[in-house]
RNA sequence: GCCCGGGUGGCGGAACUGGUAGACGCAGCGGACUUAAAAUCCGCUUUCCGAAAGGAAGUGCCGGUUCGACUCCGGCCCCGGGCACCA
């Protein structure tokens, strides 16, 4: 065995026994219970960033754990090809999207080769692959005869100089990120899935999801926002016309006070005619930017139509208003405002004068002062006619009645959840298989012309779409009528080709269909890891997906992902320059110094390079607008793929996000530097005889109870905690102990044979490479890989004797070792006997004497 | 603005179900080994008082429940994630 640690050379030799061996090939079979262990695939970005080796750790080692449990475990890697980066590639140095994106893919996949994961390469897919792409255009159409697709116009960022259309990170201050345009709000048809049919499904089977963190059921019930309430009808005055509102509270409906329509909406439209100050001002509300959290920040603005509506139950005429902050794409595009019990009713209602009018008291009787903001809580009704004194409960329930009676009113269910978008009007996606004909309208492409392929041999000049321009592409003639027709050069949503590729990864050779009988075999993913800004999108479009595919025949069960594992996001600092157009430069941590306070913040910073100060652009998350990734191929090359998979897991739990340092890499090295140096120690004073369990005793005894703990504590950190760093911690104190340990006897070396193959059969799922020799050194012919996961041996756990701390009134005295066995009453003289404990016990009677078993002695005075 | 998380030593973190706050590691300090350095090994390391024994304070801030609170409850501050065209 060789004296020193040398990764390079022990990891390219386990990698290539691995391959040789093909030992994360796996198949389907019916005899073995399988464990499909996936990590959320990456976009093919260029370079692999400490996102991802954390992801990919956290998978590899509960794939290796699981494969030592015996289960037949499919752990498969892939590339979410399709993106906005790779056209903002093409447009800055000139090369078509697709060779950019497979050159990141041949770079990316030689770096998770080079961290030892155990994929099975043979399911590899890309998305940008037409033997990918094609099914989910031919799924696409599937849907289409269903009914569950279909044409609308919805909202879009639109760059007037580029021509295009931008994503909301493409917006900056209102303006477009190149041509640095005014943004404004368009309208253009989009094709729509209807996500909203399986609202009531994807939040109801959210209660079967028991493997899933609560948090992102909450966050995925609160995205759906299933609302029960009354849509309702104001009478407009002098018209026939009604304006139709939803309110999930028809028992404040007295204290509507005014009412408030989108900019959108068609009785703004229509006021604005002939009244340019209205024009103006919903042309100013056109020019913001298109996103939720832009339009509930900005400043409440608003402006009177000129229209009443007539109050259903008063008779009382309120004015209408258009309001910047009503959104058309949710109810009915218009509220009745209740300013006196809601927050923001109340501030615009404020700010423009608009009476507020209290119609709810607390139930508790106490007074509301409604002059200072608005009581939103549920209460009893006042100033309400004859509803007054009923609950908030009760007066929805006869409010409600008495407007169905009237047919002026319909209970309804509402969702917050809209229909899924999945038009992009970009180049680097998957074709929408449809065919515009100016006499047919919208012709789906014959299944048989499938798939329809992204012509890849393109420039990008950032103005408008290539596809348009490409009369080959476009040019088509009707499959309906054989007429002149375009095709339709818009692509998915990259979420599209993510909602399904779990499944792929089962029969991702199949070209005759877009799943077979082995996703049966596989599905559903028993445990799922990503990042946690995932945690509504890309997981509910997925449960969708995988419910549509079901209902198609092509998947069983109801739900994709059994167990859900949400990775923290690892975070950097990130630094800038401005320039005096106010354009940043952002430069790399790895090319900043920092000085940090006292709290560890960095509170200045100056560029290596030229010494001079950079701007501070705080933490967040890594990304490439930001340039704040930081490359682990440094820390590979220096340290080897064992030690940046070790020190990614020890750093923090799994679940936490992460502020990257680099500091403490050197002590996870450190640490297999030990680990190598001991086992050599060992294995070079000879064989090690067998151990006799029962002549132990003393620290013996002690060591050996310390490696069975130590197994039995792993074994629930990694098994069902997820808590890789501290199995790592109980790892290092065995190892510690193992250290302190002395004695040369037959009984010391064979005790210590035992615990160095529990150790490397322990640590095996995170650092498999240095394991696996250290496993043939120990004397083992095989790899940790193919051995079983170690059992704690319950006898060897046994104590004689425990130590209980003692306090008095709360507060820790003293310590006292008592017998495992000990009776309450001996554990209590033992701890009054205690001096210390004596001493603060005093002469003050004693009230009660707390005791935990095999903790603690709590005296009250 | 709304929804979901988080805040513990100089730093990353531990304390799993309300029961010893600071495991393990980093950094730092002291020592051993060495001609020397690196590497390695040993010891100390929350703050304050104390020679020590021991004591007091302490888990973002304010208040509460409890024999006992990092953990539960109410209010606030700060940081991170998401908000539908980044992936």
């Amino acid at each position: 065995m060789d004296p020193i640690y040398k990764p390079e050379v022990i990891e390219p030799e386990a990698q290539a026994a691995w391959e040789t061996a093909r030992a994360f090939e796996v198949d389907e079979d019916p005899a073995r219970e399988k464990f499909y262990c996936l990590s959320m695939f990456p976009y093919p970005s260029g370079r692999l960033h400490m996102g991802h080796v954390r992801n990919y750790t956290i998978g590899d080692v509960i794939t290796r754990y699981q494969r030592m449990r015996g289960y037949n475990v499919l752990q498969p890697m892939g590339w979410d090809a399709f993106g906005l980066p790779a056209e903002n590639a093409a447009i800055r140095h000139g090369v078509p999207p697709g060779k950019w994106t497979r050159d990141n893919i041949a770079h990316m996949r030689g770096q998770l080769k080079r961290l030892g994961f155990a994929y099975d390469w043979r399911r590899e897919l890309a998305t940008c692959d037409p033997d990918y792409y094609r099914w989910e255009q031919w799924f696409f159409l599937k849907l289409y005869e269903k009914g569950l697709v279909y044409k609308a116009s919805s909202v879009v960022n639109w760059d007037p100089v580029d021509q295009t259309v931008l994503a909301n990170e493409q917006v900056i201050d209102g303006r477009g990120w190149r041509s640095g345009a005014l943004v404004e709000r368009r309208e253009i048809p989009q094709w729509f899935l209807k996500i909203t049919a399986y609202a009531e499904e994807l939040l109801s089977d959210l209660d079967k999801l028991d493997g899933w963190p609560e948090q992102v059921r909450t966050m995925q019930a609160n995205w759906i926002g299933r609302s029960e309430g009354l849509e309702l009808d104001f009478p407009l005055a002098g018209s026939d016309e009604k304006l139709t509102v939803f309110t999930t509270r028809p028992d404040t409906l007295f204290g509507v006070t005014y009412m408030a329509v989108a900019a959108e909406h068609r009785l703004a439209l229509e006021a604005a005619e002939g009244n340019p100050e209205l024009t103006e001002f919903l042309a100013e509300c056109r020019r913001a930017h298109a996103s939720e959290a832009a339009l509930e920040t900005m400043e409440k603005r608003g402006m009177p139509l000129g229209v009443s509506a007539i109050h259903p139950l008063t008779g009382d005429e309120v004015p209408v208003w258009v309001a910047n902050f009503v959104l058309m794409g949710y109810g009915t595009g218009a509220v009745m405002a209740v300013p006196g019990h809601d927050k923001r009713d109340w501030e615009f209602a404020s700010r423009y004068g608009l009476p507020i009018r209290q119609v709810i008291a607390p139930a508790d009787g106490s007074p509301a002062d409604i002059s200072e903001g608005a009581f939103v809580d549920p209460g009893v009704l006042v100033n309400s006619g004859e509803f007054d004194g009923l609950t908030s409960a009760g007066a929805f329930e006869a409010i409600a009645r008495r407007l169905e009676s009237e047919e002026r009113g319909r209970r309804r269910v509402n969702y917050r959840l809209r229909d899924w978008s999945v038009s992009r009007q970009r180049y680097w996606g998957c074709p929408v298989p449809m065919i515009e004909c100016p006499s047919c309208g919208s012709v789906p492409v014959p299944e048989d012309q499938l798939p329809v392929r992204l012509p890849e041999d393109v420039t990008l000049s950032g103005v408008g779409s290539p596809l348009k321009q490409m009369p080959e592409f476009v040019e088509v003639s009707c499959p309906r009528c054989g007429g002149p027709a375009r095709r339709e050069t818009d692509t998915f949503d990259t979420f599209f080709e993510s909602s399904w590729y779990y499944a792929r990864y089962c029969c991702a050779d199949q070209d005759r269909a877009m799943l077979d009988d082995r996703s049966r075999y596989w599905l559903p993913v028993d445990q799922y890891i990503g990042g946690i800004e995932h945690a509504v999108l890309h997981l509910l479009y997925a449960r969708f997906f995988h419910k549509l595919m079901r209902d198609e025949g092509l998947v069983a069960g109801d739900e994709p992902f059994a167990r859900l594992l949400t990775q923290g996001m690892v975070l950097a600092d990130s630094f800038y320059r401005e320039d005096a157009r106010g354009g940043r430069t952002w430069y790399n941590p790895a090319e900043v110094e920092v000085r940090r306070d006292d709290k560890g913040r960095a509170v200045s910073a100056v560029l290596v390079a030229d010494g001079q100060s950079v701007e501070l652009g705080g933490v967040g998350t890594m990304s490439k607008s930001k340039n704040n990734g930081v490359d682990p191929q440094s820390l590979i090359d220096r340290y080897g793929a064992d030690t940046v998979r070790l020190f990614t897991m020890f750093a923090a739990p799994p679940e936490q996000s992460l502020e990257w340092s680099d500091s403490g890499v050197e002590g996870a090295h450190r640490f297999l530097k030990r680990l190598w140096r001991m086992i050599h120690e060992h294995v070079e004073s000879g064989p090690a005889p067998d151990l006799d369990v029962s002549s132990l005793d003393g620290a013996r005894r002690d060591l050996r109870r310390q490696v069975h703990a130590t197994i039995a504590k792993v074994s629930d950190d990694i098994g069902r905690r997820y808590t890789f760093n501290t199995a790592i911690a109980a790892v290092m104190e065995l190892l510690n102990a193992l250290g302190r340990h002395e004695g040369a006897a037959d009984a010391d070396r064979a005790l210590r044979q035992e615990a160095f193959e529990a150790t490397v059969l322990m640590l095996s799922p995170i650092v498999p490479h240095v394991c696996r020799t250290l496993w043939k050194a120990l004397g083992r012919e095989s790899d940790p890989l193919e051995e079983p996961w170690p059992s704690a041996d319950e006898a060897a756990l046994e104590v004689d004797e425990v130590e209980l701390v003692v306090q008095v009134r709360g507060k820790l005295r003293g310590r006292i070792r008592v017998a495992a066995d000990a009776t309450e009453e001996a554990i209590r003289e033992a701890a009054l006997a205690d001096a210390n404990v004596a001493r603060f016990v005093g002469e003050s009677p004693i009230r009660k004497v707390i005791i935990v078993p095999g903790r603690l002695v709590n005296i009250v005075v």
